[in-house]
DNA sequence: GATGAATGAGATTTCATTCAT
DNA sequence: GATGAATGAAATCTCATTCAT
């Protein structure tokens, strides 16, 4: 119980004040508990944010395989994956904007107990994701209804877009917000911006 | 003299460690300067920050401006700004990456003595630059060469393509590999990657 | 039963780790039992480290008693208490190194929450054991086989050669390496290093 | 002149305290300084220590190799040992307990900075003062002054009978106390207890 | 203008101890 | 009697910033 009082206070934290800004009192103070307390649970700062961002990724990854097993045309199935990566991004973007920015290979330093093989599995479980999307575009490209191109690029270019769609702040919480964005995301993405 | 190897040693330093990782001492001792000497240039830490990305983005912009202001067709205007934009970023990736972390609007708490007026400038900087990029898209609309949509959401998901391709290290330092990058994302960003 | 378990794996770690570097957490988890039982049995840390000295060092006193009652010449039971202080050393060692340390008298600070009271009555019992070893010395001094000289001073000689033996690791565990080393103070402290 | 004041502080505090009881805070208490100072002249608390050590110890080491070059038979020499021996450790009586402890094989778990390699070096540094003893001993029994005895184990009784003396306070500072104890060892040290 | 010794607020982490179940 | 989750005081260490020279 105490658990979830510690993650849910900082997640807040972390998201307002970003890893490093965030401290300790801070999220105990939110989360009304003691500080050993925090330490019971995680073996320190660096373990608790990432407990956090493994925890609400969970859903939003089983969603994704979802549609991508899904018995439908490439770009439907893009469309939708579109729409739920913005969902996601969306609820979590302060989270999601501490963590890119953490991933980096930035400070090689090996930082705190946190060691670069544990690293290394966010980084993977962020290639899934992508790949993910690029196995959509690529489904797309042998049923001949996207035209051949570097899938690799393109699903992350798209990924991007819509990250910083989010980051930006171009996208608000409301479903209306979300559904307009995702159409022009969709828009350009697949019709580009030429005039013909 | 002594401001410019401060300035030169902030850049690397802060590329490589990010923001808070960066220490002045280690600053200094590339600068091959005294702790002081630094306090007598910049107000502190965050203030020295500020000063290397004015400085680093001044001539990038001038160019880009340089490149709004041809009397050419807008697309082909397109075409140089991105590539202008992958140059300058490839170039500046990591103090970048750094910028934008920081930058995350929110700070809503106040962060030590750079004032929140301040940091609009910043913010403005960035405005601008994204403005120019869409008003060459808007040119585009009128002159019929690109079809009507949101210029102010394109600019941002081009720019954001951009960005995402230098930061997840798609790009390298070679004018080949920026070639063809800014060619792919030319190409999907106008024509989409639908087949016809 | 609980008591026992307790007391035993206290034993190890407390030997292993010195008094300060053992934690209650490590003795619990080699004691097999929960942390709240080790505070049924002993009022703290302290507490415990020294029902654990008082348990190990009866047996010893009473077999020094022992022989100090012996009706023998009081050069033989000189010689035979050394071996009786080697084997007890050699098999304490550990524990008893922690115990020298934090015995050292002169606590000044009040340390945590053993009244000095308490602390007086085990370094009584140290007294005692040293006291035993002096008065077989006096009565070989009565008897006229040892020459006048300062007992007490003398009865820490011995004491402390027995002693730094065993800590600098002279002395192994098997029968050999003891009888041997008996053998080596017995001769130097009766007889001198002086050639005649 | 801050690093003099600490050095100062942190031997009285460590001498009354032990390694582990004595906090920084107290030291700069005591050595009326900031926290940041002890932590830019020693790398941390135990390098503080070590450095006390090294600096207090270097005197003495020399003047105990001056002894063993001089001219004169060994047992003049052996002599002249005790009593710097003696004056040496009545002066840093309280330090030299906690180093004694603190060098221990103890906690081989690798505390803080301080690598093993580098305790050896400390260690080599006690081998070396006791090899120094050893060496007259030696001389005396090639000058047929001194018995065939094992001289490594004689030297380390020898010293232990000396660190014993101070450590349970049977010498004080005045130079009566120290004449007196000094001919106590030496007498039964040579001489041994036995009647003849 | 240049310097770097001095500083202390503040961060993370440890661990003996309590107490409700 | 046994338990272990919860606690918080206290410890070490970092680092941006100041200021006398």
């Amino acid at each position: 119980m105490k658990r979830r009082q510690i993650l849910d206070a900082a997640y807040t934290v972390f998201s307002r004040k970003g890893y490093h800004r965030a401290t300790v009192d801070e999220i105990i103070a939110l989360a009304d508990t003691g500080k050993g307390t925090v330490y019971n649970y995680f073996v320190n700062k660096e373990q608790l944010f990432y407990t956090l961002i493994k925890e609400r990724s969970a859903g939003f990854e089983a969603e994704l395989d979802t549609i991508a097993a899904l018995a439908e045309p490439a770009l439907d199935k893009t469309k939708k994956a579109i729409r739920v990566f913005l969902e996601f991004y969306v609820q979590n973007a302060d989270l999601w904007r501490v963590l890119m920015h953490e991933m980096r290979g930035l400070g090689r330093e090996e930082p705190s107990s946190f060691t670069e093989a544990e690293r290394e599995k966010y980084r993977e479980r962020f290639v899934h994701t992508i790949g993910t999307l690029q196995r959509i575009l690529q489904e797309g490209i042998d049923q001949g209804t996207i035209r051949q191109c570097d899938v690799h690029k393109a699903a992350h270019g798209l990924f991007s877009v819509i990250v910083m769609m989010v980051f930006q702040g171009f996208v608000g919480g409301e479903q209306d917000s979300i559904d307009s964005t995702a159409n022009s995301i969709a828009d350009i993405f697949m019709y580009g911006i030429v005039n013909r």
